[in-house]
RNA sequence: GGCGACGUGGCCAAGUGGUUAAGGCGAGGGUCUGCAAAACCCUUAUCGCGGGUUCGAUUCCCGCCGUCGCCUCCA
C-alpha cells in the first residue's frame, strides 16, 4: 500500500499479527457531507473490506466532529457550528445529532460498513484536557492570553513528516493573519478559551472554552486504538496541517511512533473543476436519487477510479456507472435462476487476478475488470461457469460492496400473482397471439418484473429499484 | 507567490522503459430474434505541448500550459 509519510508503495506489516488497527478522520457534522466526503469513506471502506477479506480483524474507529471550528480568521473567525446552529435555530448538540444521523443514512446507501467505533468529540473532552495537560508538562505547550497552543519549535521535523515542504518555506500567514498570542507563526492551538457567546464550551485547567480541532482525533484515536496503531486516512486536504499536527501532538506526548501508515484519498471533482459551495456543484446523495441514480452506482463510480488520482464525478459518468450495475445485476439474477452460487476456490485465477489488484494499493479499478470476467462466466451455456460466475462475484464483492448477494435474493424471489402472469404469457406466445402477450409483458411491467424471451423460453428478472433516469 | 500532485481513445479510467497500451460506458457493423430485451463476434488510442536522457519513453529528467490540493482548523 501506499504511505504517504514514506511517499512510496510499501508492504504493509501490521503492529500486531492478524490485526489491523485504523482510524479515519470523520466529518465536521454541521450540514450533509456531499459526495466528495462520502467518497473519502468508500475507499476507507474498501479498505477496511480488503483486510477483512485477507483475514485480519479490523478495528476501525472514525471521529464525529461536533465541536465547531474556526471557519475565517482566527480572531474574527465563526465556528461552523456556531453559524450552522444560528442558520437553523437548533442547539448545537441537537444540530449535530441531526446531520450525523443523516451522514449514516447516507453511508448505508453507500453500503459503507459501520466503523467499529464512532467516537463524537464532545463525549472526549476529558482526555483532550489530559492530552493537553501531558503536552504541557513535558513543554511542548504553552498557556497564553487566549488558550493553550502548541509550540512547534519543541518538535523537531514539524511540518515535514507528510510534506517534503520545510515548514520555513511556507508562508505563514498566507491567507490568515497570524495571531500576536502565540509564539511562532505555525503554533496551533490546543485550547481556545471561551469568547462571550460560544454555544459550546467546557470547564478546564484554563477555564471555560473549546479543544482546538487537531486534539480530538490525537485524543480518540489513542483511547481507542492505543498509542500506536496502523493506519491513518483522511482527504488530501489533511496532509498539512491537520496531520501534521496530530503526529507533533501525538508523538509529543506519548515519545512514540503515532501511525504507521498514512492514506490520502484525492478530492473528488466534479466535471474536471473543484467542487465548491461557492461555484454550486456540490451534490449530496439524495441528489442523485432524485435524478433516479442507485447511489450504489455512485459508489461502482468511486471504485473505478484509483484513490490516489482524482476522480471526476459527471452526471454522465454516473449514467455510465449505472448501467454497468444494472448490467451485473441482470446478469446475475439471470445465472441465480438456473444455477447455484458455488464457493470460489483459492486457487480459482480469476480470484488470484482479483486478490493481485486489491492488495496493489486497493486497486479497485483492475478488481472491476477482473470482476467483469467473472461477470462474462454468467451467460456461459455451461452451468458450472454460472456457479462458479456467482461464487466468484459474491466472493469479490465482499470488497467491492455493492451488494449484490442481497440483490440477487430479491431480485429471484416472485409474488404467485405475477407467476400466473407469466403462465400466461407464455400461453398466449405458445398460441401465437403476441398481441396478447407483448400486453402481459407491460403488465408484468408494472408488476416490478422485465421479461425477455430466450432460446430456453421467458425469463424474467426485478425492475431496479431506481426510477427511470431523466432524459 | 511557494510546495505537492494529476493531464491516457467520444466519455469514465487502469497500466508499462522495448512483445497486441486493461476494463466500463457510448458509437458503428454483424449473428440471433414475431417485437422488445439479452447474449455473442468484429471495429473504435501512438498516452497535454516542447525539449532532454536512452539503442529505445506514454512510462525517467527539465520547461510550458491546464486542472486539483495545501500554505491554521474543509474528505
Amino acid at each position: 500500500m501506499y504511505d504517504s509519510a514514506r511517499r512510496d508503495v510499501v508492504p504493509f506489516v501490521p503492529l500486531r499479527p492478524g490485526q489491523v488497527r485504523m482510524y479515519n478522520c470523520g466529518p465536521t457534522v454541521y450540514d450533509w457531507q456531499h459526495i466528495g466526503n462520502l467518497y473519502a469513506y468508500v475507499v476507507a471502506d474498501v479498505v477496511r473490506r480488503t483486510f477483512e477479506y485477507a483475514g485480519y480483524a479490523v478495528r476501525q474507529v472514525m471521529n464525529i466532529t461536533d465541536v465547531g471550528h474556526i471557519v475565517g480568521d482566527v480572531d474574527e473567525g465563526e465556528d461552523k457550528m456556531e453559524i450552522a446552529a444560528k442558520r437553523e435555530r437548533k442547539d448545537p448538540q441537537a444540530l449535530a445529532a441531526m446531520y450525523a444521523d443523516r451522514f449514516f443514512e447516507d453511508r448505508h446507501k453507500l453500503n459503507i460498513m459501520d466503523p467499529t467505533v464512532v467516537s463524537k468529540a464532545t463525549d472526549h473532552i476529558p482526555q483532550m484536557i489530559a492530552l493537553i495537560e501531558t503536552l504541557l508538562e513535558k513543554g511542548h505547550a504553552y498557556v497564553a492570553a487566549d488558550g493553550v497552543y502548541y509550540d512547534v519549535t519543541t518538535f523537531p521535523g514539524y511540518g515535514t513528516r507528510l510534506n517534503p515542504e520545510l515548514p520555513e518555506e511556507r508562508q505563514a500567514g498566507a491567507r490568515i493573519d497570524v495571531n500576536p498570542n502565540k509564539r511562532h507563526a505555525y503554533d496551533f492551538a490546543l485550547w481556545r478559551a471561551a469568547k462571550p457567546g460560544d454555544l459550546q464550551q467546557w470547564d478546564s485547567p484554563w477555564g471555560r472554552g473549546n479543544p482546538g480541532w487537531h486534539i480530538e482525533c490525537s485524543a480518540m484515536s489513542m483511547a481507542y486504538l492505543g498509542e500506536t496503531f496502523d493506519i491513518h486516512t483522511g482527504g488530501e486536504d489533511h496532509l498539512f496541517p491537520h496531520h501534521e499536527c496530530e503526529i507533533a501532538q501525538s508523538e509529543g506526548a506519548t515519545g512514540k511512533p503515532f501511525v504507521r501508515y498514512w492514506m490520502h484519498v484525492r478530492f473528488l471533482q466534479v466535471e474536471g473543476r473543484g467542487m465548491h459551495k461557492s461555484t454550486g456543484n456540490t451534490y449530496v446523495v439524495s441528489d442523485l436519487e432524485a435524478k433516479g441514480f442507485d447511489p450504489l452506482a455512485f459508489r461502482l463510480m468511486g471504485l473505478n477510479s484509483g484513490y490516489r488520482k482524482p476522480l471526476n464525478f459527471t452526471w454522465r459518468g454516473l449514467e455510465d456507472e449505472q448501467r454497468r450495475l444494472d448490467r451485473w445485476r441482470s446478469a446475475i439474477a439471470g445465472a441465480a435462476l438456473s444455477a447455484k452460487a458455488t464457493a470460489a476456490a483459492d486457487a480459482d485465477n480469476v480470484r488470484q487476478a482479483f486478490v493481485a489488484a486489491i492488495t496493489d494499493d486497493f486497486n479497485t479499478p483492475r478488481a472491476l475488470a477482473v470482476a467483469e470476467d467473472a461477470i462474462a462466466l454468467l451467460s456461459s451455456p455451461d452451468r458450472a461457469d454460472r456457479s462458479r460466475g456467482l461464487g466468484l462475484l459474491f466472493d469479490i464483492d465482499r470488497v467491492l460492496g455493492l451488494g449484490l448477494a442481497a440483490w440477487c435474493e430479491s431480485a429471484t424471489a416472485i409474488d404467485d400473482e405475477a407467476k400466473a402472469l407469466l403462465a400466461a404469457r407464455e400461453g398466449a406466445r405458445a398460441a401465437g397471439d403476441y398481441a396478447r402477450s407483448d400486453k402481459l409483458r407491460d403488465e408484468l411491467r408494472e408488476q416490478g418484473y422485465v421479461v425477455k424471451d430466450t432460446k430456453e423460453g421467458q425469463r424474467w428478472e426485478r425492475v431496479p429499484v431506481r426510477m427511470k433516469k431523466d432524459s
